[in-house]
DNA sequence: CAGGTTTTGGACTTGCAGGTCCATTTTTGC
DNA sequence: GCAAAAATGGACCTGCAAGTCCAAAACCTG
């Protein structure tokens, strides 16, 4: 299947993709025909559905990922390294300021359009991406705790499937009334109860790093 | 323009509007053809263009306004009774029955759809829902500082809106892994550090309803 | 440089789904 | 009951966008 493919193919499909999802973002999925991605990467018919038999799908299958990667990619090394509290802010503030300047155009505004139908694949990616993105949420939590600035009675999955919950919610909400609010919210008040746990369970000194 | 319309009319209007919010539940926006709405409905393609001039467009919207009301409809009364620490479990509770029961069908999958595209229409209906929404929340949190069981230097409109954020995080993501897990990870979290405030700073004496 | 393979271009086909139209039936108001 | 208005049924039209096909060009590989 994936026999043959010459750097000049790998190049030009990797371009089909990188332009569908630029596309994408700026107007949403379903308002983007092959025309427009062929216009918008200087490509023809005929590359399309030699890259991606499947057709649209399968276009629209490898967008999806490749959006989902990105936006892991976007919070490193941040996400990766949430060692501090200081660490922790700098994440938050990333994730806003990433958010923010995206605006509607966001990646998550793609792959959502797909959740519901194409089930199997765009649900999977997306599924996976969550995982991962909580999973590094946790190991974060988690070394926290193993420093002693987050109480170890606090249940990290739990924490992190809450904080998760909380930046789907504020970049939902951010998509419809273009307004970061819900995100600073949900992302300050759960550090704060993080933070908050650490003092009362465990007052062996202060962490002032606010 | 909306002038006439007989006892049957409207029935009819109305017959539609929900055939087709319930095949959209079912089957996801870009799924459902007018057809089916037809063939679901037991109407025909004269009394759709009959009843809404601007075509499916006209209907979608029709739609959306219908399933964001009842997106509230379905919390109340226990929305507008946020009064004692058991009306908010209560609520809570009503939460995550209503969208576990629903499952995939959730009334946000065909509004989240329509988020994208069509931005004016549906954008606004989904931008009044959740203003709704983080209201009769913010009121529920405000009535409780009244009464001494939240601490008054709570933010009430940003500790709704990190609420408000939770929750939505938490049925996209019940959306798409099919668990409640996030949802109630973010709801509980955040209703626990709304208590754990009152009991830091308001120390008169215990409120015990947990 | 010759033969096979991959890459590219673009004309053509096709099915479908939204939308139009009008003829017929039913309801309404007097 | 009788016009006028509203409701209904369904045949028909139309445009668009995905997908097909093949021929030509570029490219490896020995």
């Amino acid at each position: 299947m994936t026999r043959a493919l010459t750097r000049k193919g790998e190049a030009t499909r990797a371009r089909i993709v990188a332009g569908a999802a630029a596309e994408i973002r700026e107007r949403g999925v379903d308002e983007v025909r092959l025309d427009d991605v062929m216009a918008h990467t200087g490509t023809s018919k005929g590359q399309l559905f030699h890259y991606f038999p499947d057709g649209k799908e399968g276009l629209l299958l490898a967008v999806a990922q490749h959006e989902a990667d990105q936006v892991l990619i976007d919070q490193e090394p941040l996400l990766s390294n949430l060692t501090s509290w200081p660490a922790w802010q700098a994440w938050r503030d990333r994730l806003i300021e990433r958010y923010l300047e995206q605006g509607v155009k966001c990646p998550l505004n793609g792959l959502l359009g797909q959740t519901g139908r194409r089930a199997p694949g765009a649900q999977a990616i997306v599924t996976g991406l969550m995982w991962r993105w909580q999973q590094a949420i946790t190991e974060g939590i988690r070394h926290m705790q193993s420093t002693g600035d987050i109480a170890p009675d606090v249940d990290a999955d739990r924490a992190a499937a809450a904080l998760l919950a909380g930046i789907q919610g504020g970049v939902l909400l951010l998509l419809t009334t273009g307004r970061t609010d819900h995100l600073e919210a949900a992302l300050d008040l759960t550090l704060d109860s993080l933070r908050a746990g650490a003092r009362m369970s465990d007052t062996h000194e202060g962490h002032g790093n606010d």
